[in-house]
DNA sequence: TAGATTGTTAATCGATTAACAATC
DNA sequence: TAGATTGTTAATCGATTAACAATC
């Protein structure tokens, strides 16, 4: 973990989780024709400490900001994109194409992040050679192959909880390395295969559990 | 902060966020037909530390496991849910007919947590009247009566970023004290409401970058 | 009993906040 | 210059991990 110690160059996870933040809202400011932000006037948009802030940039950037006037925000937009991989286009496969994942096919976000799905899969037959969001819906049949040829590491899973752990275990053997599980379930998975749980129903429940907090 | 100190009934916000994690565990296990387990098989399932799953249990059980047979599955789900507020059914409004939009209205998991949306909103005048997952899709001129009358305190959002700032401060102005955000935006609100932002594509993107690191 | 598993107290680790000198 | 804003080092805070005695 001693590789590149020029100047601390490890940004930490909680910076990380941060970048889109910053990234979104500088996309915005540079709309509005803004030019150089400072980091208190970030900090306060979006609710953060300042010092915060302004470590999680000095971490980020190549270009030091200027003490009176801030940074540059299309430079720090684009190293942002550097730390966040935005630049390696990312391509994934999605298996289930019920309501959940007719959503994600069409989802038009995740073009800006770099991010691609290349095409869903499912067993039913009747939606087998239909396009969503531009992106065809094949057969379970197709899958491996597909993830071969175009060497796909990242997989979306949005079938139901029954059938994720089966899906899950089939796509490690075709050498999904990532997993993006919207199914509301547990799964079991090798060492070396990573995996986000992505339960939207607990999310909500954590939100309303703070609301009713304050009160 | 110093209310009820009886047996440091604080419970870690770092807890809160894994109790579902558990309890979607826990009710695969009890599916299975078991009565009693462990602290240390949840913590391998699971892959989490099993100290870590010990300490959060301590927390939140209000009957002690046994030594050498573990937890009662059915007690440790109950105290979960009344840590996670599953009891109190909340009830939400959401703003946004579109595709995710009608994804999170026939989305049933959120059955199981004590949420419902009791209906959607828009401006389409082709959805109005509609009813999806078996809610209403209601005009926007209704929104106001709807919080007022229900006494509603979350909202999920689910228009284009352009719209989800003028809608918020909408919102707020009628009650909504929560707001969970779906536009890739940001949004500037008064002190004392709440909000979570789930960004989708800079989710996927984390992943995906985590991956790269893993080579 | 012997052994597994518990709950708790102390040690470590990581992230945030505070303090402050350096700079334009 | 004076003042705002930067980057960095140190202090605090919170969460995780380790150690261990207590219990069935």
């Amino acid at each position: 973990m001693k590789t590149n110690r020029n100047k601390s160059i490890i940004i930490m996870k909680s910076t990380l989780s941060r970048l889109p933040l910053y990234y979104c809202f500088l996309k915005e400011k540079i709309n509005e024709g803004e030019q150089y932000i400072s980091s208190s006037v970030i900090a306060e948009s979006l609710k953060l400490n300042a010092i915060l802030v302004r470590k999680d940039l000095a971490g980020v950037c190549s270009v030091p900001g200027k003490p009176r006037l801030g940074f540059e925000i299309e430079k720090l937009m684009i190293d942002i994109e550097e730390h966040l991989g935005y630049n390696n286009v990312n391509e994934s496969v999605l298996i289930g194409v019920g309501r959940l994942g007719r959503t994600l096919l069409s989802y038009e976000g995740f073009m800006n992040y770099g991010l691609n799905i290349v095409a869903g899969f499912d067993v039913d037959e009747d939606l087998i050679g239909l396009k969503i969001g531009g992106k065809p819906i094949l057969s379970m049949s197709k899958l491996e192959s597909m993830i071969e040829r175009l060497n796909i590491r990242t997989a979306i899973i949005a079938v139901s909880k029954e059938h994720a752990q089966a899906i899950s275990d089939k796509l490690v053997s075709f050498g999904i390395k990532a997993i993006w599980n919207f199914a509301p379930t547990h799964i079991d998975l090798p060492e070396g295969v990573i995996i986000k749980n992505e339960n939207l129903a607990a999310s909500l429940a954590a939100l309303t559990k703070e609301l009713s907090k304050n009160l």
